[in-house]
DNA sequence: GTAGGGTTAAGG
DNA sequence: CCTTAACCCTAC
């Protein structure tokens, strides 16, 4: 842990600059107890390694801070909104009284932490809650040990960009021990089985794609994973003319198309591919033989003149008629290198002949041609579905929707991809990866609202980066309002039991209040209780705010689970002030929580 | 006929 | 190579 945090802040303690706001003091004697219970403080100020004097140097951001401070209103939003800019250059000043700062660290050398990776797209919501507070969410688990959190969380992201390279991937699994060399593996080997479910498929398409051929992929790359990526990145799993060959002779045998059947077939080898794969490799190979040659990618770019080679690149007409299959082995002569590298991976018909393929491609399997769903079509579905409800059949039959070429099914999976809300609603499952993105949705915020997020950085905690914007209250909060779906038998309150469930957690934390499990609440079926299907929905405003005066337990109910035989109607309203409850501890713990960064600081100082 | 999981096509 | 969506299969 020691070792790793000095690397983790870039530099060994001693010539560490301190501007670093966990650089605290030591506490006088009569507190040293508690502060330096904190590991984290353990370990950033070892005495073996920090001269005495220089301890004692009163130089702590934190204290500075608090000596500048003014006196505090009791408003966390006035934490949160001042970021006191005079207290910086003061910072500086004792920074440079204090330690010699690095030569090439520039002035705030909280810019110079690594930056922690992008998130996928998809996770990288903004988020709700202002960085200051998600490092002081974190409520000391027993108030008298005043611990701060340890960090617990993103060490692998730390690690890795500070050029940690011990493989994070557990090393091992019978899996990778067992595959040490495709060219003895087969198509009946494990991985060429089908798998039984989707968390086996996931599974083994992950170990396809990261664990399995990693060791198979170095061996043979002799690279290794570049650091500071969130996914080890991938080695290209170049096609051998073995497999190239395999794929192509069972392409002749089961027909374009039969990709799985062809993965299957014991008599070829695939080195860890799927059937996507298959069929990508085709579409490379032959372009043109049964499955539609790829678009061309430039358009708007095309005209763009910075590109040297802009004026020779192949138009999309020219593009289309080099991957005329009736012309595999006379290349375009204007094509460009580009065009020519994409061009030779094409098997022409005298390296087919050379595999023992003699026949034109054949399509064994039918598969009615892909129809892209149109904004009409759309609404045709909608159309329809308000008429017949998920009667898919009696939609497809009404002739002025224009389904007739649809099966029933399509319409069904269209309805599921275009209005998954109303699909979910009306009591169908979603595909699991939409419910795995509904349930991450749900998590990220659910982490918002439970506050464990642990901070990565603790300096993050004491001075609020001015550049990152506090949302106002009502900001970024569109789809508070638009969960409402209209739909008059429902209540309108749009409740997520995240937050009951934290509240359940943490009865101690309600005041002593007779806390019935909410659960009560959200497990009737007849409290109208209308649940948003993207998780928790709390007006951030009543996070801001401190409503310390309802933190009591006068606005809580004292209605107890065996005492509650209400109807609807006083399940929807108990539930209203359990929510209301629920967000005003929520503030009251932030609240708390900032208020414990003071009393740790003035213990230091 | 429907639900749900699986497979394939195609664009990114 | 990845992701998405259209389409398919099959148990019920």
């Amino acid at each position: 842990m020691e070792p790793r945090i000095a690397t983790l802040l870039g530099d060994s303690p001693l010539e560490r600059p301190a501007a670093d706001a966990l650089w605290l003091p030591p506490p006088p004697p009569s507190s040293a107890g508690r502060i330096l219970s904190s590991p984290l403080l353990r370990t950033t100020h070892s005495p073996s390694q920090q001269p005495a004097p220089q301890r004692q140097k009163p130089s702590a951001p934190i204290g500075d801070v608090l000596n500048t401070v003014k006196p505090f209103s009791g408003r966390l939003s006035d934490l949160l909104l001042d970021p006191s800019p005079q207290q910086l250059p003061k910072r500086k000043r004792d920074d440079d009284a204090a330690a010699k700062p690095l030569p090439t660290a520039p002035e705030n050398s909280l810019l110079m932490l690594p930056k922690p990776h992008q998130q996928p797209k998809k996770n990288t919501k903004r988020q709700r809650i202002p960085p200051l507070l998600q490092g002081l969410h974190q409520v000391p688990p027993q108030a008298q040990s005043r611990l701060f959190p340890p960090i617990t969380s993103e060490t692998d992201t730390f690690g890795r960009d500070m050029g940690d390279t011990i493989p994070l991937r557990p090393a091992g699994g019978s899996k990778s021990a067992k595959e040490p060399s495709n060219e003895a593996s087969t198509g009946s080997t494990p991985m060429n089985t089908p798998a039984r479910t989707p968390e086996e498929a996931r599974e083994k398409e992950g170990a396809k794609l990261a664990s399995g051929p990693i060791g198979d992929k170095e061996n043979r790359s002799g690279t290794n994973a570049a650091p500071g990526k969130t996914k080890e990145l991938k080695k290209r799993n170049k096609w051998s003319d073995e497999e190239t060959k395999d794929l192509l002779v069972g392409v002749s045998k089961f027909g374009i198309g039969s990709w799985k059947k062809i993965l299957q077939c014991p008599d070829y080898t695939f080195h860890h591919r799927s059937a996507v794969d298959l069929k990508d490799r085709f579409r490379t190979c032959c372009p043109g033989e049964g499955l539609k040659p790829r678009k061309s990618k430039r358009k708007s770019n095309a005209h763009e003149v910075t590109s040297p080679d802009a004026t020779s690149l192949p138009t999309p007409t020219s593009t289309s008629g080099s991957d005329d299959p009736t012309a595999p082995e006379t290349p375009n002569p204007t094509s460009t290198s580009r065009k020519n590298r994409g061009d030779s991976h094409r098997k022409g018909p005298a390296e087919l002949r050379e595999m023992g393929i003699h026949s034109a491609f054949t399509r064994t399997v039918h598969r009615r041609e892909r129809r892209t769903f149109t904004e009409q079509d759309d609404e045709n579905l909608l159309k329809g579905f308000n008429k017949y409800g998920s009667a898919w059949h009696l939609i497809r039959g009404d002739v002025e929707l224009g389904f007739s070429a649809r099966q029933p099914t399509d319409l069904r999976d269209r309805f599921r991809i275009r209005y998954p809300e109303r699909f979910a609603k009306a009591g169908y499952k979603l595909k699991a990866k939409d419910e795995r993105m509904l349930k991450e949705k749900e998590n990220a915020e659910n982490q918002d609202a439970r506050s464990i997020q642990p901070p990565t950085n603790s300096a993050t905690t004491s001075i609020r980066d001015p550049a990152i914007p506090l949302p106002t209250p009502l900001q970024d909060y569109a789809d508070l309002a638009s969960e409402q779906d209209g739909d008059p038998s429902r209540s309108p309150i749009t409740l997520s039991r995240n937050i009951l469930e934290w509240v359940d957690a943490h009865p101690s934390q309600m005041s002593g209040a007779n806390l019935p499990p909410l659960s009560t609440f959200v497990t009737d079926p007849s409290s109208s209780i209308h649940y948003t299907t993207d998780g928790l929905h709390i007006n951030p405003s009543l996070t801001l705010d401190l409503p310390m005066a309802l933190l009591n337990s006068t606005v809580l109910p004292s209605t107890s689970q065996r005492d509650f035989h209400g109807t609807a109607d006083d399940a929807s309203s108990h539930v209203e002030t359990w929510r209301s409850a629920a967000s005003h501890v929520k503030s009251a713990e932030n609240y708390v929580t900032a208020c414990a960064g003071i009393w740790f600081a003035e213990c230091g100082a």
